[in-house]
DNA sequence: TCAACTTTGTGCAAGCGTTCACAAGCGGTA
DNA sequence: TACCGCTTGTGAACGCTTGCACAAAGTTGA
């Protein structure tokens, strides 16, 4: 086991001095939610948060395997982390483990979900309905995971009605009334480039505040909108720079040769 | 505009206490590229690689447009990022800027595509050609930024033979020779998670040492195997995470109710 | 009941990455 | 040539994240 890179690390990346909204820690507090469970949430690491979200996963497989515990080891071995990391990003949401024993899988599995808004269903629009839309509109992971696709979006007008993954394509025009109607939270942008900023502009003044982006395009949007970019082009060339990395260590260290175009070199 | 975040924000994420191969510096010099350049190189920090990518593409704009010098005020703005970070992250490559002045746009482009080893091909395999694996196959971003697209594979018989996107798909069983045959140097999981794990087993047999995994799967692979991941469940529980964190705060803030469930807000 | 063993939760220090702030350097102008 | 304004490049401070190491707390078995 090496390397494991990628997705989302956790880095955040503000432009200008824009600061995470500091709201003051007051009022009365009136949500479904406890205050102790809000003000946790709130201290969360990014890189914790998307980390979490890989132990759920690993968590709901071996709720299906019948495993009822599990130790920080095991999890964190399973989850490709170091086990002191994986305890610290527990201890983010609280102390529900057992010294001695590990975790109680299922209730580990809950609260996880409770910290990460599972518990409520986000319906979600793809805009852009090419190669990759039809991929998303279609992708069952979604659905079977809280994130039911509510809508389809694209400007061409041939598609417009027919369905693809079961949902009816609507015309992009039609964004901000359909988006409003079926309470579409997050927006997933999978549109050619020239087009991401509009299309993006357009689920912005339809409400969405959550967006998922495969552009390869740098979208402004104003601040209380979230954006994440999956971006495959740079995944590419980040993978790229290793490659080259890796030669030019190779032709570095090794007498002459050996190592450049090809030749699989294992240190 | 604002909170930009995602993709690969360089965070590592080493399992163990595995350290990225110290090559100590020495050994007489033979590479394409002179030694203090692999010097730097081998210094860059992951997160600045990643934005190294960004900017390319930015630059690679403003080349099209006609654009022969840009500072980096401006390009930190087209970019997303503070321009001090974007200096810093151009002073890892080198210093090509000219002072009061900026830097050469085709001066930039080029002294990035050779860090990120764009100065060669990279020829890239997709396993797994169901919906995504198509939209992979064929996506013109791939070919177009110097990753051409040279094998398919895939464990159904029937679709052995079928080309997509103009290049007929091999069975699971020849990646092997194929892989080496094509000098495939980047592979692209897009399997079911329950067939990714072998699938990665037989890419790295064959010699491939990075992949670009869209499965929901942690890998195990050897430490001179890089991997990145793509992982739309938790690119959208990353969102779900902020949606709830933010109907919480606004429900700590606002009085009695408003902002829960569906109801915008915009501090 | 007590001791031995296991595993969590966390204070602390080290390491990275980001941001600040400013000296150094370059082009333009008088 | 000397000055002025602008922009780069970078040392240093800051803050976040990680990893270590250990006390606290629970279980098991005699």
């Amino acid at each position: 086991m090496a390397a494991q890179r990628g997705e989302g690390d956790g880095v955040v990346t503000r432009p200008q001095g824009t600061s995470p909204a500091g709201t003051s820690p007051q009022g009365t507090t009136n949500s479904e939610a406890p205050a102790d469970v809000r003000e946790r949430a709130r201290a969360i690491p990014e890189a914790a948060v998307a980390r979490l979200a890989v132990y759920l996963r690993v968590l709901s497989g071996m709720v299906e395997q019948g495993v009822t515990t599990i130790s920080s080891e095991e999890l964190a071995g399973a989850a490709g982390v170091n086990s002191a990391k994986l305890r610290k990003d527990l201890s983010y949401i609280g102390s529900y483990g057992t010294r001695g024993v590990g975790y109680d899988v299922e209730v580990l599995v809950s609260h996880i979900e409770r910290i990460l808004g599972l518990t409520r269903k986000h319906s979600v629009a793809v805009v852009g309905i090419g190669n990759l839309g039809h991929a998303l509109a279609n992708y069952g992971g979604f659905p079977s995971r809280g994130f039911p696709v509510a809508a389809l979006f694209d400007i061409d007008p041939d598609l417009t009605g027919v369905p693809v993954g079961g949902i009816p394509v609507d015309h992009i025009d039609d964004i901000t009334t359909v988006c409003a109607e079926r309470e579409v939270s997050i927006g997933v942008i999978a549109t050619p480039p020239q087009a991401a900023q509009a299309v993006c502009d357009r689920l912005v003044s339809a409400g969405v505040q959550c967006i998922l982006n495969f552009a390869p395009v740098v979208l402004q949007v104003p601040d209380y909108v979230e954006v994440r970019k999956v971006d495959l082009a740079v995944e590419m060339q980040i993978l790229s720079f290793h490659v080259a990395r890796r030669a030019d260590e190779a032709a570095g260290d090794v007498v002459n040769g050996i190592g450049v175009d090809g030749v699989v070199i294992r240190p």
